[in-house]
DNA sequence: AACTCGGGGAG
DNA sequence: CTCCCAGAGTT
């Protein structure tokens, strides 16, 4: 179909000069690396995701190294990037690569997209930058840029919206330098129709802009609706004995899945509760609380601190790493639990809010 | 079609 | 503080 603007053209003009041609995933391209990339890159800026990226292809080389690594060490490595969902998903697909694929990545557009953690447009990135297949994507930037160019109404987080959306980014995408020009869209959003003072002058499509043409830049994208977030309060129990705490790995779907944290308990009755025993009087400390916010909700944490080395009367048990504890006076049930070394940390998954706790503890 | 899932960079 | 980032999976 013909157009009555060119977009490609000077998109991939503007590249050549400008873009961005020297980030870690951008040399020696492989369909793993760049997969690793698009995964990290997945909601989580640029900046953030060099550093995890390093240390992953460092650690990880290959995809089939990957597969044979335990869940927990990628979990480890993926510490602190938050969607840890990416992280179980990236394993996962990494042992369907090994095993279904004999360990090389897939290039069929539909066994890609099969794999967990791989939607449409993370497909459609990897196979149009390694491969150069001409896959259209939708990622943060292309939706800023094609909401101000063709003036798009409504947030992208409605459906309608979205699969208009697609549509125009299907249109404007080239059949020939798809690799370049891919890279290039993401380039623009992120360097040039930036969501706050867009350099419109520096816009290569800046005269087929509508938003430009109207000075309605700041109205475009449509703002996600915003909502008062709910609160919760939890109790986390710190159980200590020695240089080591207890913490329980939590389920794999869910807040914070697959990671190690301490119990939490909804009321501190609920903890002391579990701590009960007619014969013991257990010291609690409460800690210092603090605020742990979520893009959902605002997460109170109370710290509870229990020094087994301090109680009366309590005889002390031989703590072994992976062994589930039975401490007199201390009925927790926990599906997987184990003592966590301050002295000696494992390699496990664990949540920001956790790890900080952890490093208060180890500094104390 | 709407909701869930993190943490931090940038203003 | 607010806004949103190289989105995907679940319900």
């Amino acid at each position: 179909m013909k157009s009555d603007f060119c977009f490609a053209e000077p998109v991939l003009k503007w590249y050549q000069q400008y873009g961005r041609k020297n980030l870690p995933w951008q040399h020696n391209k492989t369909l793993y690396s760049v997969w690793l990339s698009e995964v990290m890159l997945q909601q989580t800026q640029v900046a953030t995701v060099i550093p995890y990226f390093e240390r992953f292809i460092a650690r990880f080389p290959t995809v089939v190294d990957l597969a044979n690594a335990n869940v927990d060490e990628v979990l480890h490595l993926w510490t602190g990037l938050g969607y840890y969902a990416r992280a179980r998903n990236l394993h996962k697909a990494a042992v369907q690569i090994r095993d279904e694929f004999e360990g090389q990545f897939p290039t069929d557009f539909k066994d890609v997209l099969a794999l967990s953690g791989i939607g449409r447009s993370t497909a459609g990135a990897i196979l149009s930058s390694v491969l150069g297949e001409p896959h259209p994507i939708l990622d943060g930037n292309v939706k800023r840029v094609l909401t101000r160019f063709f003036m798009v109404e409504g947030w992208s987080g409605k459906k309608a919206v979205e699969n208009k959306l697609w549509e125009l980014s299907t249109q404007i995408t080239p059949n020939k330098g798809v690799t370049d020009f891919n890279q290039a869209m993401m380039d623009l959003g992120a360097m040039v129709c930036t969501r706050t003072k867009p350099k419109c002058n520096l816009c290569p499509v800046e005269k087929d802009c509508k938003t430009n043409k109207m000075q309605l830049w700041e109205q475009y994208p449509t703002k996600k609706p915003k909502k008062v977030l709910p609160e919760k309060q939890r109790y986390f129990l710190i159980l200590k004995q020695g240089s080591k705490v207890l913490l329980e790995k939590r389920a794999d779907k869910g807040l914070w899945g697959g990671l190690f944290a301490f119990p939490q308990f909804d009321t501190l009755t609920d903890l002391k509760r579990s701590l009960y025993d007619k014969n013991l009087q257990i010291i609690i400390e409460q800690q210092v609380a603090f605020r742990h916010t979520f893009s959902h909700f605002h997460l109170d944490i109370i710290p509870v601190l229990v020094n087994l080395d301090l109680q009366k009367n309590h005889h002390i048990i031989p703590l072994k790493v992976a062994e589930k504890p039975e401490i007199y006076g201390v009925n927790i049930s926990l599906k997987q639990d184990y003592w966590y070394d301050l002295e000696n940390p494992s390699e496990v998954g664990l949540a920001t809010p956790i790890k900080r706790i952890l490093n208060e503890l180890k500094n104390k």
